[in-house]
Formats: structure tokens, sequence, C-alpha cells
DNA sequence: GTGAAAGCGCTAACAC
DNA sequence: GTGTTAGCGCTTTCAC
């Protein structure tokens, strides 16, 4: 059984209250006194039930993290930043992963209202806005990566039109004027947005990225591999591919390298998401946009501190990306920003 | 502010105790006095706090999730695991992740301890045994993947000789006589132990995988791609490759690719780890080791929580892998354990 | 059947 | 300076 304060207090001759303020550095004593409360403390090992002071500081220094489906690739990074944040008011993570059931769903918030969390981060593998979690919930709600249905609840998210932005202007420096976008399904949202950076950087160089050089695909590798060189029979002029993903990417770079061409030379390749594992290890190097998913935790993380103290700042904010250049489009970024070092524990995915 | 309990009690016209009882179903009553106040419970919207209960109950409900060095590549399946499992007595996980910070990881296990925990799940990106817990703690401890460096400990981890085994045995099956070994450094445990099991399923056809065979790489699917041409020069024979993970295997299929051998009909390949997005989508698809990480995952909750129930199984528990037969060594498992699904919620990595 | 009272561990207002 | 007291939300024992 750990000690309380109790024993703290009998152990140094105090009273209960004495041995409180003693060990919170409030009000006045003699410091001996305090001192001898400390280190009998300490000698105990007494530490806090913040469960009993939770009654009556109304805080609990727990956040709730829900995540509708699924921890994916992106998850581990994200967490980090927002645990980094958070420790800042020693709040800790309370995991929820709800899987797409709405039971489940419901079961978790009751588990968080319960505990009397402090505030609920709810997150999820698309960019897409995702319903709004009930209304009545006796704490701040912050949402991150997948934004709300809702712009006037707070969202922190990814800047996806400046990524594709960033993409496009990376493979214009490297000289590309014929472009050719393969990506994903276009309900993603976050897919429609990096067409629309995409085009947005063509356009400020008088250029097109017209509908029919948009292929949307599953993001899956293969589907890549075995249709890019078809679609340069398509479009033969082709000088720069902006893949939606960096699986994509890989599949495109070694479909073309199967096929004799050059990357970046003959065809220059941008990807995207920056996956260190699949980026890295291409042949050649894939230059990728990083979508800043540690600092993104960070801003999650300081956003939801705010909110618990009532600083709200409510709406949408959209971090933008970096630039992770590599030998398949090595232009140099002129001033672009350039992504550089990683999570600050590299992590082996 | 969320009800409480006197809240319920005034509003149905009743005591505290009695609101209490009647809302846990315990005590004799009126069955409509009781239906009374679990109507009016509902109708505020009451959920007890479990803060105020842990007083009393002395459980909170709640699990440290315990990270030394970061979240990797496995951790999501891993959590997934222990979350399911948990959830039988709707216990919840608390992240922490110590980042090999010593002085983080004590500041964490004192928030553990002052949320008085019920539990501590201890575990790392490596199953390298890794030093204990102090032996102090208010709470029973469990180490996951990575086991404790005190096998008297309670730890749940994975039996890479079985994986190598495995992977040895399949590609007897496939025909392979002159096998070799790609692997990660040899300071991991996981590849000292995954070498036996290889050496184990040779033996039992009267073969052997000497030294020489055993090729130790960092784990990185350039260094494979570029040795492996080199290595076969040197074992002109081989007919097999066992790659200590699906990163080493992937280097290892392109290279053989690119030097025009076959796969598996010249040289047959088994990875590890079955990574499904590397495994899968490499040309051929590779036959892997699956580790069952989801299932370890629910062994460790379910261990936890015999822990917290004082039904304790002290030592190390190691589980069994299973074949993900694919393409690059597709012989039929003749009994061996088969992988086929994966985690209940198809991860995107 | 129902409620009063004590107590879980801690904090804070107010006496002394 | 230090202690007494009340109270945070809930459970449980024991009267009535």
């Amino acid at each position: 059984m750990a000690p309380t304060i109790r024993d703290v207090a009998e152990a140094s001759g105090v009273s209960i209250s004495t041995a409180s303020k003693g060990l919170h550095g409030k009000g006045r004593m003699r410091d001996d006194t305090r001192d001898r409360i400390i280190a009998v403390a300490r000698e105990l090992g007494f530490r806090p039930n913040l469960n009993a002071s939770s009654l009556t500081s109304g805080r609990t220094f727990t956040v709730g993290l829900l995540t509708r489906d699924g921890y994916g690739r992106f998850t581990p990074t994200l967490l980090g930043g927002i645990e980094d944040s958070l420790t800042a008011e020693t709040s800790s993570l309370l995991l929820c992963d709800a899987r797409r059931d709405t039971v489940r769903e419901r079961h978790y918030l009751d588990a968080l209202i319960a505990k009397r969390v402090d505030g609920l981060i709810i997150t999820g593998r698309a960019t897409d806005p995702t319903p709004h979690a009930p209304r009545n919930l006796p704490f701040p709600v912050v949402y991150a990566y997948r934004t709300s249905d809702d712009p006037t609840d707070t969202s922190v998210t990814v800047d996806d039109e400046h990524g594709g932005y960033l993409a496009g202007r990376q493979l214009l420096r490297q000289g590309c004027r014929s472009i050719l976008h393969l990506t994903g399904p276009a309900h993603y949202l976050a897919v429609t947005e990096r067409i629309s950076g995409a085009r947005r950087a063509l356009a400020e160089h008088g250029l097109e990225l017209p509908d029919e050089r948009v292929v949307h695909l599953p993001f899956d590798e293969n589907q890549a591999y075995r249709s890019v060189n078809r679609l340069l029979e398509r479009f033969p002029d082709t000088d720069g591919i902006f893949c939606g993903n960096d699986q994509l990417g890989r599949g495109v770079a070694d479909a073309l390298t199967a096929a004799g061409r050059r990357v970046p030379e003959d065809i220059a390749l941008v990807g995207f998401d920056n996956w260190t594992l699949l980026a890295a290890h291409t042949r050649p190097p894939l230059t990728s946009i990083d979508m800043n998913l540690y600092s993104l935790g960070r801003t999650v993380g300081e956003t939801m501190l705010n909110s618990i103290n009532g600083s709200a700042t409510p709406g949408v904010v959209k971090q933008t990306c970096m630039l992770a250049i590599r030998e398949s489009c090595p232009a140099p970024a002129e001033g672009d920003p350039v992504w550089t070092s990683d999570y600050p524990m590299i992590p082996d995915a």
C-alpha cells in the first residue's frame, strides 16, 4: 500500500494540512518544519494520489486520444509530438481506438467522462472531416489530422494544398514542363488538395495540369508499377511525375528503371509523405513532401493545453509542409522550406 | 459541471447512499425506486466519477504503457491487441514514451504512481532484455516484446527461434539445399535466435548453415541490395535465401531481379516480420514470418489483467510465429502454422 | 426498504 | 507557524 499524506504527517509530527502545505511550498512555516516534512515524504517514497487531488482541483492531467479508425503509419510520429507538448503540464494520454465502431466509440467516450479527462483529442488516418463528437462532453475537444466536420470546432491538420504546391514547384525547378500526377482515389480530401496545390505552382509558370494528366489509382505500389509505362505511352512528353504518396512513388521509380528510363535525367519524381523507409531506400531515393507530423503533434498538444486553460482558439489550423530533397528530383530548394532532421528519436519506420 | 451522484439522489428524492445502491444494483429496494433512480441518472447524463470511486476501490482501471525507446513500426499492432484485451475489464492505456532518457522514465514512473495505475506494461522496439523497473513500484509490471533482464519477472515476447525454424523449413520444402542467411547486426537477440531456429530446421534434414553463410548487415534495404550479388559469386550454389527482415528481403529480391535471376525458380526467398506494405508489394511478393503481434498484444493484456487480479504467472512466455506464404517461396505449408488474416482492422502500414 | 455517518486521500478556508 | 474543519464524489456499514 502506497503511503498517504497522513503517514507523512504522522511521521513528521505535524497535522495533515501542514504536511500538505509543506509539500507544496504553500503557506508560511518554519524552514526546518518544511524540510522535515519533505525529507520524511522522500524517505517514505510518498507520491500524492492524483485521483484524490483531482476531486478538489478538477484537473486529472490526463487527455484522451480517440482514434476513430485505428493506428496508422502516421500515428507514432503524431503521438510523439502530442506527448512531448503535453508533458509541459505533466499531462498524459489515454488511448482509445474505436475501430470505426460507433458502439466502441460511445463506450470509450463514457470511460473518458468517467475518468474526467481534461480534454479529448480526436484523430484518424485521413485528413477528411469527421463527424464531430457529441456536444455535451464535459471537456474540450481538439481534432488532429482529421478535422471536424464543423469548421467552428478546433482542428489542427496538414496543409495538403501547400504540400502539392511544394511538389509542383520542385518539379518545375528541376526543369520539368510536362507533368503527370499519379495519385490515390479522388474521394480523399488530401488527394484533391494536393492536386490544387500542384496546379497553383504550375499556374505561376503559365503551365497547366489538365484533368487527363491526373491519374487516380488505389494507393498501392503495384498499381503504380503496372500503370506508369502505359501512361507514358499516352503522354510521351512527360518529364516529371508527382506521386500522391511514396508507395506510388516507389512503384513508379521501379517501373521506370525497369523500362530503362533514367530518374531524374529523363523523368524526375516527387513523392509525398516522406516516409523514410520507403523514400530513402527507393532507387534512386525519392524527393518527397514531409507533413511535419511531429510538429503537428506538438501544435495539437499545445492547442489542447490552451483549450483546457480556457484560451480557446476555435477553427481549423493548417500546418505547412516541407521539401525532403533526394536524388529523384534534386534541384536546390531556393527558399522553399526544407526538411532536414527526423523526429527527435528516429523511428524504425 | 458534470452531475454528481448527489444530483441524482436529490432529483429522485432519495439519499445519496440509496442512489449509489440503486445505480449498482446492490442492496434491497423497491423496484420502482431503483427504476426511478436509474431513469433520473440517465436523464441527467450522470457518469460516476471513477477517480472518486478509485479512492475506495483501489482500482483505477488504467494501465500504464511505458516504451523505453519510442514507438516503432510494431507498436500500433501490439497496442491494438493490448487495448482489445484490456477492454474486457474496461481498462485503458496511459501512454509514456521515455525516449531512452532515464530522467524522462523516472518522471513517467512518478506520474504513473501518482495516478495509481493498476499496472504497468513495459515495451520497446527490440526483443532484447531490458533493465527491469524499480522493485518498489506499487503495481505489477509486465514486459512486452522486450523481456526483463530478470527472467523471474513476467515477460511476454516473440519466439524468434521458432520464426527462424519456420523460415528454414519453408525453404527446405521449396527444395532449397544451399541456404544463405542475410540478417541484421549480431547484437540483436532476435538475430541470433532466428539463426538458431534456421539451423535447427536444416539439421532435421542433415543440413548445416555454417557461419560463413550467415551475413550480418545493418537492417537496411540498400545494403542488402548492394551485397547480395557479390555474395552469390562467393556462394554460387545458393538456391534459397533467408532474410532477417522484409527490408533486407526486398533489397535482395530487387537485386536478384536486376541481375536476371528468377525468384523463386533460381533462388527462393523468405523474409521476416510480414510487414504487409513491404512483403506484399515486393516483386515477387515475399514469403515472410509473421510474429502475430496483435495476438501477442492480447496475451500481454490478459497477463496484465491476471497480474492485477493477483493470479501472477511470472517468467518468460514466448509466442510462436506463423508462415505468410507468398510467391517468393510458395511451397505449401504442410502443417506449419499459416498466417492468413491481418490484425482485425487493417493498418495502412 | 431507506438513510445517516464514516471514510477513501487530499486541499483550502479559517481559527488559534 | 500550525492545526481544525469542511468538503471534493463515491462506497459501505450499520441503524432505523
